[in-house]
DNA sequence: GGATGTGTGGTTTTT
DNA sequence: CCACACATCC
């Protein structure tokens, strides 16, 4: 993270210098476990750096002895640059990496302990809920009464906290769980047969033969001597877990992160194992990082306000080091487009100026499907900029359906990429056709890429299907051989060849012809450059490689640090960026944070720590932005300002209003014109004046068929007092609401909103 | 078996 | 509002 390009010229000739006293006793702590606690922006990638250059150089540590993790390929790249700028050259050796990436690693070169060979797959969501559906129709469980997502999140809840199989289905008691246990329990043999792994297993795998083949851990344990993590406050059970069976022998473990910054609660990760990690690794020593580098003083002053919400931390305060700036400025917004626009401007003023580029523009959302009148809005005014994530190029229809042809040459036996192969150009084979071949290949315990090929296997299928599908198996036969011999590459515009690809695409769609051929010669290319990347040490072709690369590949790794556009991204995806300029969007209750939070407060902290990852991403300037409108799911909800930023003190914040806003707001009645929409004809509450940039307040409108309530939202009513929304139902007059009072004696009450009026918009 | 159409259901965040 | 799953028809 360049937050001390300026320092770069000392840190190549004295390492030392320029450190503050807590990140150069970071640096100088040799052996022994220790955690530091890295406020956002506080160097911690420098101290990272620093300590492992002087590892190598001052302690004279061969760098194959030590292993550092972290959270995106893209931030193990930084490192290994930065580490040998300090030294001088590449540490030769040294592992470093995501978790998922060193998994896949020890994973491939302990394949046969896990059941797998070292060509295994990697299943990405996709994959492994089709997978999933499969089974579940096997197993005659409902898709509709569970869907396979839920199913694969159950699973993978499991794997992460490392729940075996059989634990879980003896753990099941419910109906859905017991559903979960029995499809979990057919999808660990079904994996196994294709000889792939999904995501959660390259964690889980690696701890469970560590766990049962001593002479393995004995030998990574003799290997990694000293072990450094970043990012830990978003490790799970199973990565504690790894950590844990490498490191707790010597105790040299390192490691690096921010309590205030966890944010994959969802994903499993453990907020606890940041917060225990003395009490894991005894005699720890910890230091605490607290001098930001990053944001401005007015900047870290909302940070730091936003966080003190949350009950959960070891608490921090963030000290600034630069120089005051510009005032943080909240601004209300009309609607998603009014927000859109009005940050159009504002980059429009920053940039007349003169003193900002494109790339020191992000605009962050807590949702993707926020990106969409913000892109609108860039492309209308033809400004180039470029979105992390949302749809991954590897999720690509047409690089799917090319990766599945090389998934299946690298591993015949993966059933998920045969069955997506075999389907791409229309080959006259339909799914009952590969069922049926699923289903003698099973019983012939041979993978169905081979049985395709077995033509005294195929009889009790049409002789136009046995054809095509000896033809098929030739195809892929023939691909194998040219793997072996070429580069991945030069086998993909073979593949491209053979199966007609561009003919396909053209008759599939001539529209999106243009973009798809685009995408497919980005392959192309990304393949030539991977072939010369790292050899490997477990003798994986260049085919292998590539296709684990692909499918460990995060949204942000893929940014191009030289681009000049405006870069859009959800907050997850911003962790570990930093930006001059920021925008926050869409400040609203029920979307930032989400509705689901509100009556589960781990839930509220995790959405709260959020926030705060967002505002330490600004270096000089940020907005924060809420609309008062926002179209969700094609419906147009109110909005009113979240509750995060009534927890700061106004006088941080620049109160703003766009001019839309302003109007709209004095001409409650007449507004008329073209946009005569069902809103505008709502009726508005005074405005008490200690609120000045308050929501305006709506009465209950029933006669809309959108509801004008959501779910979890408070409201205070005349007779009952104030409450909070538990469920809301039914259309037009027939609008329910079931509310939970706080008044005792009132209790839960389901009302008709058309008989009565709500009030809203309070605290 | 495949194309075309209609219905449904869903949306938090990602390695 | 949109993507996808499913059903129907060819």
């Amino acid at each position: 993270m360049p937050e001390t390009a300026h320092a770069l010229p000392a840190e190549q000739t004295e390492p030392l210098a320029g450190l503050n006293p807590a990140q150069r006793e970071a640096v100088l702590h040799y052996e022994g476990p220790m955690l530091v606690l890295a406020g956002a922006g506080s160097g911690k990638t420098r101290v990272l750096t620093t300590r492992i250059a002087r590892l190598i150089e001052h302690h004279g540590v061969d760098p194959s002895k030590i292993l550092a993790v972290t959270f995106t390929n893209k931030a193990a790249g930084e490192m290994r640059d930065r580490i040998a700028r300090l030294l001088g050259g590449e540490p030769k050796g040294m592992w470093c990496g995501t978790f998922h990436a060193i998994g896949a690693r020890i994973l491939r070169a302990n394949a046969r302990y896990a059941g797998r060979t070292q060509a295994f797959t990697i299943y990405d969501d996709d994959d492994s809920q089709s997978l999933l559906k499969r089974i579940m129709e096997r197993e005659k469980i409902s898709t509709k009464q569970w869907s396979p997502r839920l199913i694969s999140g159950l699973i993978s809840d499991a794997k992460n906290a490392l729940v075996g199989a059989e634990e879980y289905a003896s753990l099941a008691m419910d109906p859905m769980s017991r559903a979960a246990a029995a499809v979990y329990n057919g999808l660990e043999p079904a994996l196994r047969a294709a000889n792939a792994v999904s995501f959660d297993d390259l964690l889980v795998l690696p701890v469970t033969i560590f766990r049962q083949q001593p002479d393995v851990i004995a030998a990574f344990r003799s290997r990694f001597n000293f072990i450094l993590v970043d990012e830990y406050q978003d490790t799970n059970r199973a990565q504690f877990q790894f950590i844990k069976m490498l490191g707790s022998d010597h105790g040299n473990v390192v490691v690096v992160g921010d309590d205030d910054q966890s944010i994959y609660g969802w994903r499993g990760a453990d907020i606890r194992n940041i917060l225990d990690f003395e009490r894991h690794f005894t005699s720890a020593k910890t230091v605490r990082l607290e001098e930001n580098y990053r944001s401005t003083p007015d900047i870290l002053e909302v940070a730091n306000a936003a966080i003190t919400g949350n009950v959960d931390r070891k608490g921090k305060t963030l000290r600034a080091t630069r120089p005051s700036g510009e005032a943080v400025t909240l601004v209300a917004t009309l609607d998603e487009r009014d927000e859109a626009e009005w940050m159009m401007e504002e980059i429009a003023t920053r940039r007349s100026r003169g003193d900002a580029s494109l790339r020191d523009f992000a605009v962050l959302y807590r949702t993707n499907a926020q990106s969409r009148p913000l892109e609108d809005a860039l492309r209308r005014e033809a400004v180039p900029y470029r979105i992390v994530g949302s749809v991954r190029f590897y999720d690509r229809r047409e690089i799917r359906d090319l990766m599945a042809y090389l998934k299946i040459i690298a591993n015949p036996a993966d059933e998920e990429a045969f069955r997506r192969a075999i389907a791409v150009p229309r080959r006259g084979i339909g799914e009952t056709s590969v069922d049926i071949l699923s289903r003698i290949a099973r019983s012939e315990g041979i993978p169905v890429s081979e049985a395709a090929g077995r033509e005294d296997l195929l009889g009790e299928l049409r002789p136009a299907t046995r054809k095509a599908l000896i033809e098929f198996a030739a195809l892929i036969a023939s691909l194998r051989a040219r793997a072996n011999e070429t580069s991945v590459d030069v086998l993909l515009q073979d593949l491209i060849s053979a199966i007609r690809y561009v003919e396909h695409l053209q008759s599939d769609s001539p529209e999106t012809l243009r973009d798809r051929m685009e995408n497919v010669s980005s392959l192309v290319s990304g393949a030539a450059e991977t072939v010369i990347d790292e050899g490997g040490e477990v003798g994986l072709t260049p085919l292998d490689h590539f296709l684990q690369r692909a499918m460990l590949v995060a949204g942000a790794d893929a940014l191009d640090p030289n681009a000049d556009a405006v870069t859009l991204m959800t907050l997850h995806n911003a962790k570990g960026l930093e930006f001059p300029v920021v925008f926050l969007t869409g400040l609203e209750d029920g979307l930032f944070p989400l509705a689901q939070s509100f009556d589960d407060p781990p839930k509220l902290e995790e959405e709260r720590r959020l926030f705060y990852v967002g505002i330490t991403r600004a270096e000089q300037k940020l907005y924060i932005s809420f609309a008062e409108m926002r179209r969700r799911n094609g419906e147009l909800l109110p909005g009113i300002k979240s509750r995060f930023l009534k927890e700061i003190a106004s006088s941080k914040l620049e109160d703003r209003k766009t001019l839309r806003v302003t109007t709209m707001g004095r001409s409650s009645e007449r507004t008329g014109g073209a946009s005569t929409s069902s809103w505008l004809s709502r009726k508005q509450h005074e405005v008490p004046s200690w609120r000045r940039s308050a929501a305006p307040v709506f009465e209950a409108d029933v006669s809309q068929d959108e509801p004008c309530y959501v779910k979890g939202e408070r409201v205070r009513h005349k007779l009952f007092g104030e409450g909070t929304i538990a469920e809301i139902g039914g259309l037009g007059r027939e609008v329910k609401a079931v509310i939970d009072f706080d008044d005792e004696n009132v209790g839960r009450k389901t009302i008709k909103l058309a008989y009565t009026t709500l009030e809203r918009g309070f605290d």
